[in-house]
RNA sequence: GCGGGCGUCGCCAAGUGGUUAAGGCAGCGGCUUGUGGCGCCGCUAUACGGGGGUUCGAAUCCCCUCGCUCGCCCCA
């Protein structure tokens, strides 16, 4: 036998077992959109690596080490998509959608980061996404915010956390990253190894150690929320009112931070406490700043992504939903050579009104086939032998009924049958 | 990139140095050459992730390697 290969590391292989959940997690969200009035948009699997270099920030984890990047045969610089957002808005800019007015926008599909695969974490991963990109009141993120919740109850998901924080603008929070990275570095022999590594490379993340003694060091840090302007501060306080007016509940952190650079305001992410180290199920804030980086203009916009990897292991978990496709509704035994034929042709013709048929291509004893008919969940089987076939009849067995006794029809009467409505 | 755990048939799983490596499920064949669900019998070509070593002898011990998995970092 020859060497077998196997799928690339973190690449995983959906079988049709977990398809019904998968479709059934699209469907919801497509039904969400729909009624937020949402559009769906669909942007290349693969962009320039400049665009997430500039949109995502040169300093963040995702550019700096995570992404899946090399160079085509035209020497171009390529990267697979490691997220959404800036393709979205290279799309909008590129096509001036802009021009039209705001953009309420989606997006769904596979993204990439080279990272050690764990639970909920896989290289290739799945997102749903949403871009409101135009709109700058804060109501746009209370909808936006709003529009995830909803999603996550539509698919009967509870013990769901809403975190939420605001960064400010890009000044305020140059001007409190300085005034941090001042108070941490006099305090520097006081932390623990990993957050004075990150003194210079990602301070703000300091605040999020999951040290003890950093913690209760931190009580004394000098806080985001006081290196906000007075117009900051006002805005975050109408985004809570919103959300208190719809009766989303929702907590505030002071320490949560956005990875990406392109985040201000508003940041938030929706968590589970079912599933381990990566909890986050959702993420998303407000990006005034991207549109007018990737060269488009000054537009503000607020968005977030959903993991589907994650979504999927909390519905399993709750067993939301059956997870098998449904049997055909009606299953085809046949021997013979004539009846063969014939069965192929009503197959198809059955299909084409409408029937699932799962045609029996054995040739085994009809004993068999039988078996397989009787495992394939179907409620009824038409058995075509080449006396059938001679006759231009068509025995049709109830699989399932008590008494069910088997009744010899004209082909064209089966639909009628299968559909409870008997013509004898 | 760094730690921990694990790798026996398609799936679950016994076996921890000694004649032919249990068992269950699934699959396939037969009992039953045109009627299934139950039952019985049999099969899945020497299957212990791979390579090397120790030993009279290794799935069992050692080394290396690959893979999976959980966690760190980071993120959805």
């Amino acid at each position: 036998m020859a060497e077998t290969l196997q799928s690339l590391r973190g690449m995983v292989d959906l079988l049709p077992e977990q398809i019904a959940l998968w479709q059934h997690l699209e469907a919801v969200a497509r039904e969400q959109f729909r009624r937020a009035g949402v559009r769906e948009i669909r942007t290349p699997l693969l962009e320039a690596t400049e665009l997430f270099a500039r949109g995502i920030g040169e300093a963040t984890d995702v550019v700096g080490k995570e992404m899946y990047s090399f160079l085509d045969r035209g020497e171009r610089a390529c990267t697979l998509r490691p997220e959404g957002t800036a393709s979205v808005v290279r799309a909008v800019i590129q096509h001036s959608l802009l021009g039209q007015g705001p953009q309420r926008l989606w997006y769904g599909g596979p993204m990439f980061r080279y990272e050690r695969p764990q639970k909920g974490r896989q290289r290739q991963f799945h997102q749903i996404g949403l871009e409101l990109l135009g709109i700058g009141e804060a109501r746009a993120d209370v909808e936006a915010i709003a529009i995830a919740w909803d999603l996550l109850e539509a698919l009967g998901l509870d013990e769901l956390t809403l975190e939420l924080n605001t960064l400010g603008t890009g000044e305020d929070r140059a001007r409190y990253r300085a005034e941090l990275v001042r108070w941490l570095e006099a305090h520097l022999e006081e932390l623990d190894p990993d957050s004075r590594n990150r003194v210079h490379t990602n301070p703000l993340r300091v605040l999020d150690s999951k040290d003890a003694g950093t913690q209760a060091l931190l009580a004394g840090a000098p806080q985001l929320g006081d290196a906000l302007s007075g117009e900051s501060h006002e805005r975050f306080s109408r985004v809570r009112q919103g959300l208190e007016a719809l009766e989303i509940p929702f907590r505030i952190n002071p320490c949560l931070v956005r990875g990406l650079d392109y985040y201000s305001h508003t940041a938030f992410e929706i968590t589970s406490t079912h599933l381990g180290a990566q909890a986050t199920v959702c993420g998303g804030g407000r990006y005034d700043g991207l549109v007018e980086q990737l060269g488009g203009p000054a537009t503000p916009a607020v968005g977030w992504a959903l993991g589907l990897e994650r979504l999927v292991l909390l519905l399993a978990q709750r067993q939301t939903i059956p997870a098998n496709s449904p049997p055909p509704d009606l299953y085809v035994v046949n021997r013979g050579e004539a009846a063969e034929a014939w069965a192929l042709a009503l197959t198809r013709n059955w299909r084409l009104a409408g029937l699932a048929v799962e045609l029996d291509l054995s040739g085994a004893a009809f004993g068999k086939q039988f078996k397989r008919a009787d495992r394939s969940g179907a409620p009824w089987a038409a058995v075509i032998g080449d006396s059938e076939a001679a006759e231009g009849v068509v025995v049709l067995k109830d699989l399932r009924g008590e008494a069910g006794e088997d009744r010899r029809l004209k082909p064209e009467a089966v639909a009628e049958v299968l559909a409870g409505r008997p013509q004898l």
